[in-house]
DNA sequence: ATGAAAGCGCTAACAC
DNA sequence: GTGTTAGCGCTTTCAT
């Protein structure tokens, strides 16, 4: 079958012109005539030939290829913007290699080397790690351009950053309008960005509104697929309860969810319901659940534009690119409502 | 960037020995001397050398890369078992390609030209169109060694089938054991093996045990994303409903499990229900549920060892391998109990 | 054990 | 518009 494999050299000689031309016809070049065009797609087609991309990218010292980074591909927030991400690089022509790292050091830098090797032409990563020296200098000296997610590395870099803190404070402001003086946040408590400002960021919004900031109202798992209900339940067995909650749209919801379920308690009439990122599992949810979301496709936009225009002749050590990308508060009213008293 | 990166060339000049050696040495090859090896490495880590992969499968026909073909990585169920594959695969030193196809005929063509073209070293695909002449015609023709997963192909190839209906009627069996006579089956009305291998088991392990069959206790939601809510609610409010059920553990498991908490009904004290694979948003669920599971560790291993198998110069025409793959029921007790009455 | 040289399949530069 | 040729970076002969 390797022997069988058709070359451009087979297809030249069938359709009886040179291998230059052969390649001119078919890769759409200006310069070839209709008739040769004609006759080396019919030869191609009747060969069953296929280019072979190794020697295609050793050439033109392109792969057509975009890497992603993330920790964790069967987190639903993640694995939707892939997707999202995915179409988008495809319609360029681009292939999309992913690869999960489990938040895991090592498994980061053996990536970034994998990706090196393989040659890939840009880079869109978010490191668990993002103060580690050595992981840090590995991305400092990648030789494709990048850009890093919603991380905070030493490295300065182009990267996107989503505003959680203006995101976290639309929820809070929308359920203390509503009358909310108790409320409640469930996130994993992670080290990495999204963790540490979705706290941070919650507890300024609560102060701001001058609501008594209670620790008995946080319930922070130690990861996204961590169960909070054992402690969902306390928190909302308490008499003083929190009458609205935001959550962290992964295992933690679907436990939250349950555990709501279980004390009885109804949204949004006995509970007002949050939920940060927009996880396939609820989309169908009765009663609709408010999200705070990113726009994935408006996200997956920014980050093509970003990298093509690196990838571009315009990549002149322009200054690394910092930007702030906004979250949606999608309210679906049904899971907000003013508290009950 | 691009004439920044360095290749075995350089790293050969300032070790001072010539490019074979350096190659030689860089591959761990046995005729090289301990000193050689050793001034390459050095030189190759000083120069921050990672060879180029193009130039390496050109060389070498192998690409060092298994693609994968699905319909939807954000599907629970698959996303967790292209994990378990990435993991087993890159302990043998291959990156694995996974392509999302979302059923969708020209894009699983499109992948698996994408997939040749790349010189794909082997292939798990599960496409979604059995019978389309086109697309059998064109996996036949593959170049490399592939594996299809529970999809019965009109072409004769390399297969493994889930055991659907050993798998559902070990269900049926626990819950008729229990008392159940009235059991329902929540699950997409797929066209694929999967969807039509479970609604045909289910009756016929229902029938088996003598109970009668009421279309009513079906619901066939059009996709695995599609809520069950509403028809659902309906099956559950009907006197005569069934006192068990089992659901697909997909966005129809999510919207189910919505619709009995709102009903009010406990699980299992009022209804027994059994997971159909092993959702991530179940897995911390209280109480427990049972579920009926592939076991992805060994089905990884299975699938690495048939590959490797016709990736081994075993591969002489052996004739195509065809493998019922068993499910595994996991009581977890607790969510499936006697009905009462 | 080492160096020299061929060549994987393709694109791009150069002649005409 | 077409043919010829060089060479991308590597592995793998073949000499020595």
């Amino acid at each position: 079958m390797a022997s069988g494999r058709r070359t451009i050299k087979d297809v030249a000689r069938l359709a009886g012109v040179s291998l230059g031309s052969a390649s001119r016809a078919l890769s759409g070049a200006n310069n070839v005539s209709e008739d040769t065009i004609a006759r080396v797609q019919r030869a191609a087609a009747s060969l069953r030939y296929r280019p072979n991309h190794a020697a295609r990218s050793l050439r033109s010292r392109s792969t057509k290829t975009i890497g992603c980074m993330f920790s964790d591909l069967s987190n639903p927030l993640y694995a939707r913007l892939f997707g999202t991400l995915e179409d988008r690089l495809a319609r360029e022509g681009y292939v999309t290699l992913i690869s999960n790292t489990s938040n895991q050091l090592d498994r980061e830098i053996r990536t970034l080397k994998l990706f090196t090797e393989r040659g890939l032409d840009a880079l869109i990563i978010a490191p668990a790690h993002e103060r580690n020296r050595e992981l840090n200098e590995f991305i400092e000296h990648l030789p494709m351009p990048y850009l890093i997610l919603d991380r905070e590395m030493l490295v300065k870099a182009d990267t996107i950053l989503f505003d959680h803190a203006a995101g976290i404070a639309q929820v809070v402001d929308h359920l203390a309008e509503l009358g909310h003086t108790r409320i409640g946040l469930v996130t994993a408590n992670l080290k990495s960005r999204p963790g540490r400002r979705r706290i941070a960021a919650f507890k300024a919004a609560v102060r701001a509104h001058g609501l008594k900031l209670s620790d008995e109202n946080l319930v922070l798992p130690e990861s996204s697929m961590s169960s909070a209900y054992d402690d969902v339940i306390k928190m909302l067995s308490r008499k003083d309860r929190p009458t609205s909650i935001i959550v962290q749209g992964t295992g933690v919801l679907s436990s939250t969810m349950n555990a709501i379920a279980r004390l009885g308690l109804r949204i949004p009439d006995d509970i007002s319901l949050v939920s940060i990122g927009r996880a396939d599992f609820i989309l169908n949810h009765v009663p609709a659940i408010s999200t705070l979301r990113v726009d994935y496709e408006k996200l997956s936009e920014e980050i093509t534009a970003r990298l093509f225009e690196r990838l571009g002749n315009g990549n002149g050590r322009k200054p690394p690119l910092r930007r702030l990308f906004p979250y949606v508060f999608e309210v679906r009213g049904s899971s907000t409502a003013p508290p009950r008293e």
